[in-house]
DNA sequence: CCATCTTTGTGCACGCGTTCACAAAGGCAT
DNA sequence: ATGCCTTTGTGAACGCGTGCACAAAGATGG
């Protein structure tokens, strides 16, 4: 999955976890699969397996919308498809403005995943005058000047940040000044928004850094130090081929040394990628 | 933020919690930050804020990894951002492979924040014969017939999945029986994979659904059931304009006959978006 | 109309994650 | 050296989310 929401706590709205919120467009993709293929009706188990998760934690999601299932049947399908939909807010029209046509904001644009649920792209902005005016996915590239013109002329509620990490905040700013208050945001950055406000960001790079780390886990807990160590010295061979670790104390206060060691090291690396002869990750008390 | 981890319930690895291991890559960006801007020592507030985290969170996710601070000074920027980078297994190189390369393929390919954390683009794989041999991003895109091999002899333990969803599951199996241990997923779909090979996803539809959610609060808890009846038959101004909620019994059991009613309606406007007068979302007992 | 069988809805317990609050640690000035 | 002041590291309490297990509901067949 990508990341979390990133302001306001946990502020179950009204009676619905967080969670369980998060869980319904999977109930709702899966629910549409089989909307299509005419199945009149479904069980908690199946359709918990088609959504991949618990059984138990689908029923327990669905009582916080009421009590929509039939003992012995199971669920209707068309009924919790439109019911969810409702809760979720899609049975209305959602007018989303981009802001950024690079690269991804132009994979966004052309992405057919938006209009199939109720979001309809009203705009794409970008700073860069050479970029406005194209055509792109159908619609005219707008200039950022016209922001604030085109979120309230469309009542525009939601946007999307897809510019480079320096200009999202300052972005931002100006959506909310403008009226929106949902920020979906691609950009490496913490976005600061006033209450109120809510904002979820995709990081891709975030996603594969926790990949990395459970990989990491799968080789063996050595493995890194010693490729950590062997990086800028030798070349390819080294991976994967631990070296006998002592897990006494596998990360237990290192000493004033140490650090001061490994500081060194890191300085030196910094600067220049030098060798490194001995570069203590975990030291002797 | 996107999306969460699909499998592996919470196996906390060797004592890191899963959450914290999120948090992470959060905290070595905006350390990386202070770095550039050659800052020595940061507190654990300062940095707190920077990451967009409880201060007293920040602590404890740090002491999950050691005494990496100075009581009265704060935490050594550099050496912390060594030691996260190794905890990450950033310290290593990641050879990551993209398939599908179509608008969402091309803009990750595109992307810079891939190499500037360790992860490398070994190859682009698309299953059409009319795209592969075209250079993108600096490589050219190969054939799917060429997976199995391209991974083997690049020991690609990471994958990126960006094709149709209808592909995704194949593509997911094929990556998998070829050595992939770790999958980034943009499909929207549900992939099952074995024991010990980690799953996450972006889901950008799911992301929307959730700020919509939130929106529709915002705006009051009735204008939806309006707006659900009112969406086909009028155009744009009934928005964001409460009409005061009549709180009581909420989504209170329906009586067979509200269910019955809806459904109905469901399936009158599915059929066709004809005009549908009364369809009441919430029915008196 | 009754028995049986399926499946829901939920009470309950448990574990993870978050946050508070504070003692201990260490730097720094005197 | 001594005391002060800042900031860490963590014990403890709390709340949310998850999953088990089961009683009740309802459909279905006889
Ligand atoms: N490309 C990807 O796959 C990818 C993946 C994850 C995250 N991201 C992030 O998404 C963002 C965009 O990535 P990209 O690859 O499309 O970059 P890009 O450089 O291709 O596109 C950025 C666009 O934003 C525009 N822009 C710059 N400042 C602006 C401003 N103040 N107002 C409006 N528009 C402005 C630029 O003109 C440009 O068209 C970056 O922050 C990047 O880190 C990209
Ligand atoms: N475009 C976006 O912004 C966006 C956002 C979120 C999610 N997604 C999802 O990402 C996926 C890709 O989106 P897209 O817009 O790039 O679609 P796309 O149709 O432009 O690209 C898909 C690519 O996958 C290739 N492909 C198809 N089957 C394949 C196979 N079996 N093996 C290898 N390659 C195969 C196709 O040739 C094509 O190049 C979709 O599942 C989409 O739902 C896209």
């Amino acid at each position: 999955m990508a990341t979390g929401r990133t302001h306001r706590p946990a502020s179950r709205s009204r009676g619905i976890p967080e969670a369980t919120v998060a869980r319904l467009p999977l109930y709702l993709r899966a629910l549409t699969a089989l909307s299509e293929r005419s199945v009149p009706t479904v069980s908690s188990e199946e359709l918990a397996a088609a959504a991949g998760v618990n059984s138990a934690k689908l029923r327990k999601d669905f009582s916080y919308l009421g009590s929509y299932g039939t003992r012995g049947v199971g669920y209707d399908v068309e009924y919790l498809v439109y019911q969810i939909s409702r809760e979720l807010g899609l049975t209305q029209d959602w007018p989303v403005v981009i802001v950024g046509i690079g690269n991804l904001g132009h994979a966004l644009a052309n992405y057919g995943g938006f209009a199939s649920r109720g979001f309809r792209v009203a705009a794409l902005i970008d700073a860069d005058p050479s970029a406005t005016g194209k055509i792109t996915a159908g619609l005219p590239v707008r200039h950022t000047d016209e922001l604030e013109t085109i979120i309230r002329e469309n009542q525009v509620s939601i946007g999307v940040i897809a510019t480079p990490a320096g200009a999202a905040q300052e972005v931002c700013e100006r959506l909310v000044a403008a009226g929106v208050t949902s920020i979906l945001n691609f950009a490496p950055t913490v976005l600061s928004v006033p209450d109120g406000v809510d904002v979820r960001k995709v990081d891709l790079s975030i996603e594969l850094q926790i990949l990395a780390f459970h990989e990491q886990r799968k080789s063996g807990e050595e493995a890194l130090a010693a490729a950590a160590e062997a990086a800028d010295a030798d070349g390819p061979g080294t991976r994967g081929k631990p070296e006998k670790s002592q897990k006494a104390t596998p990360l237990a206060a290192p000493a004033k040394a140490a650090k001061a060691a490994v500081k060194a090291a890191v300085a030196r690396k910094t600067g220049r990628s030098g060798p490194d002869g001995e570069v203590p990750a975990v030291m002797p008390a």
